[in-house]
DNA sequence: ATGTCGGGTGTTACCCGA
């Protein structure tokens, strides 16, 4: 099974590239993030046609989180338990954001994420971001719990690069989110709670990364982020027999700023 | 952050978000 993950950057913009992908890369389950529309404006025509069915969940043209699969798509959840909801007002009423999307998918519990980015860190969206790993990291352990041999694949984008070397330039990254030591633990305490980051060992750093920025001519010269992750459950980790980061998918007309990352499961 | 991309709209000129 080849499982892998995507930061889309709109699904509109992009299906043709992506749809080309998961026929070139045989690709069977493919977690999606940031497909920027509601779920009656996305594209499910262009996936069908190859033999993929696609999940949805989006609200607005913010957020967005998709699940295409070949062989099957069963117990579909929007949203995991405690999901934390967005107001940014004290007094608000929050909504729950289109950021999490659960399916099984071939025995394999896979979501796709999309963490809040936290813009900086002095934003109520930067406390909203730490709430909701909390939150992820506590449900998490509450389904390894009821289940240890559970195959659960936590995929997407994490905006958090856990580690200096996820980074092109620390002092560019001073201050900022994405580097922070508690976006950086909550990131680990849910590595601890034993969600394996399955790509890393088939891809060592410095210097491998996931995101682009599309300014300043930042792929050409590979100044980028690791903040794409495939975290497995022990029962999914002890199958991974390979791993990528398919820098190919960030070149060319009109890529995403994020390359797919994909694991191979026997 | 934004010398770039997306989305949107009181749409052809800006706004917001990443």
């Amino acid at each position: 099974m080849r499982l892998a993950t995507w930061n889309v950057n709109s699904i509109r913009a992009r299906v043709d590239r992506v749809t080309d992908w998961l026929e070139r890369a045989d690709v069977d389950v493919l977690a999606m993030q940031e497909t920027k529309c509601a779920d009656d404006q996305f594209p499910t025509m262009p996936f069908a046609a190859i033999g993929y069915e696609v999940v949805h969940c989006g609200f607005n043209q913010w957020n967005g989180v998709a699940i295409a699969s070949r062989i099957g798509v069963e117990d579909v959840q929007v949203g995991f338990d405690g999901q934390p909801t967005w107001s940014g007002k004290p007094d608000v009423q929050g909504a729950a954001e289109a950021r999490a999307l659960g399916a099984t998918c071939g025995g394999v519990r896979v979501w796709s994420l999309y963490v809040p980015n936290g813009r900086t860190v002095d934003s109520p969206h930067y406390h909203y971001k730490l709430e909701w790993l909390a939150a992820l990291r506590e449900t998490a352990q509450k389904w390894l719990a009821q289940d240890p041999q559970v195959q659960i694949a936590l995929t997407g984008d994490w905006n958090i690069a856990p580690t200096d070397d996820d980074v092109w330039s620390v002092e560019f990254y001073q201050g900022s989110t994405h580097v922070t030591e508690p976006e950086r633990a909550a990131f680990n305490a849910i590595v601890d709670a034993q969600f394996a980051d399955v790509v890393r060992p088939f891809t060592p750093g410095p210097a491998v990364y996931t995101y682009w920025d599309y300014t300043q001519l930042r792929f050409p010269k590979n100044r980028g982020m690791r903040i794409d992750f495939i975290l497995g459950s022990p029962g999914l980790a002890q199958r991974v027999t390979h791993a990528e980061i398919v820098r190919e998918e960030r070149k060319g007309k009109a890529p995403s700023d994020h390359a797919p990352v994909l694991v191979e499961l026997d």
